[in-house]
DNA sequence: CGAAAACTTGAGTTCACTCAAGAAATGTGG
DNA sequence: CCACATTTCTTGAGTGAACTCAAGTTTTCG
């Protein structure tokens, strides 16, 4: 895991979607990419600037931030590795939301100029980065409908459940244990609860006997209750090969 | 407006983003079309689903509906003329909602056949086709941080300037004056509030005399007021022309 | 080891919810 | 075109989920 190249890192976000032809991962592969890295809370990309790259991430976690003129944040996703976290830059240039690492990170910038030539030299690979920004859309959606209908412990079990699924296909959990790097204010900013509250929820969470929660460490008891209780139904993640 | 044809219509919802070459309009044109109607209430594309077509809205409303377990629902969006509704169907194929017609709708159908001969003819329509499913995810961001971090009258005010802004562009508002012929319980289930709190947040937006609301006319009084009131920045809609 | 950050608990408040019922508007059949 | 049924809107009352403020405890880190 830690010695994968940033290539590599961009197929392994492919293939469980859909499969590449050797053409297409050659032309993966001969787009220059940018390495860096960044500490936990610096911010990769400011609120409203506009873009002409876009960051695929290697390691660590990120979160996309809206802040609100009320001082009020919130955390509209969460980035893991294989993310393309702003790949919507391409099309929009325009960033409604800042990038910040919420672990010290390392991303791969790609160029929009070699995206673009991307569009036109193989519709097969557009499409597919196409596809990842519309996955994107139907996690956003999800996380509308755990905001808008969903309590709060439904809305945490919900969250825990989908990161137990990405973060699998990446190998970072196994047996339905994984890290979860985030202090409780990240997770309230991401829930859309007070960081007291957030609290008790876990606290709540905890003693229903759904899962085992120390420090960063989770480990979900029983994967098939929690995702019941949480309404989860994890075919919105498209983690599912087909031609595209 | 009203006898607008679908090509016009689409055009339309490019030209504001960016300029279209008469090839580009001639490729367009050449897309078959299938023209379908829905009466109010009926469902257009069913949750769950696999599709093989993607439609663009002709007149009406339509919103994209999630349906919990328990029952509840959560509009995750809200659809006008212009708006390629379900676009992103053409690289997902599984719709993780349905579409509902909220009014009598008449709406055109592309095939996905036809989308994917685009991504090997045109690779300008093809960022513009993708930056709409972008355009798409910028709005459900704005969404997510409604939800999560604006108490329901803000939520409410922010949901209006957004439909200001859009309706304007396809000349279904003038002057902030436009008709919402949605019922409080759909209003409800787009800003995830109950009907009877939905209710009472609508007079409050009257008692603070930011709007007139009567039947489905609603007039905002002081646009820019309202815009402060509840945090709106357009910018998030992309009506800006650049090359994509 | 001390300071800062993160977590936890208590107490009081507020925003939004449910249940229930009545009023107004809308639609439909005779 | 009226009368009745249904839907939609509105109001009241009580409840509950989530919030704020404040302080104490534990953990982390230099």
């Amino acid at each position: 895991m830690t010695d994968m190249d940033a290539y590599e890192r961009l197929i392994k976000t492919f293939t469980p979607r859909d499969d590449l032809s050797s053409d297409d991962i050659a032309l993966l592969r001969s787009m220059p990419l940018r390495i860096a890295t960044y500490g936990k809370g610096e911010e990769i990309i400011a609120q409203d600037s506009e873009v002409s790259e876009s960051c695929l991430m290697m390691t660590g976690w990120t979160g996309r931030a809206v802040y609100l003129e009320s001082g009020k944040r919130q955390i509209t996703a969460l980035h893991i590795a294989g993310d393309f976290v702003d790949l919507h830059g391409f099309t929009l240039k325009y960033m409604d939301h800042s990038v910040v690492a919420l672990t010290a990170t390392q991303v791969a910038f790609v160029r929009h100029d070699e995206l673009k030539k991307i569009t036109h030299v193989s519709p097969h690979l557009t499409r597919l980065f196409w596809m990842l920004t519309t996955i994107d859309g139907a996690v956003q959606r999800t996380t509308i409908a755990s905001l808008g209908r969903r309590p709060a412990l439904e809305r945490l079990g919900h969250l825990l459940c989908e990161l137990d699924c990405r973060l699998s296909v990446v190998g970072l959990a196994q047996d339905h244990r994984y890290d979860v790097p985030l202090v409780q204010e990240e997770l309230a900013d991401i829930l859309g609860l007070s960081v007291v509250h957030m609290n008790r929820t876990i606290q709540d969470l905890r003693k229903a006997g759904l899962v085992t929660w120390q420090g960063s460490r989770i480990v979900i008891h029983d994967f098939g209750k929690l995702t019941q209780f949480s309404g989860f139904d994890p075919r919105y993640l498209n983690f599912i090969k087909r031609e595209r």
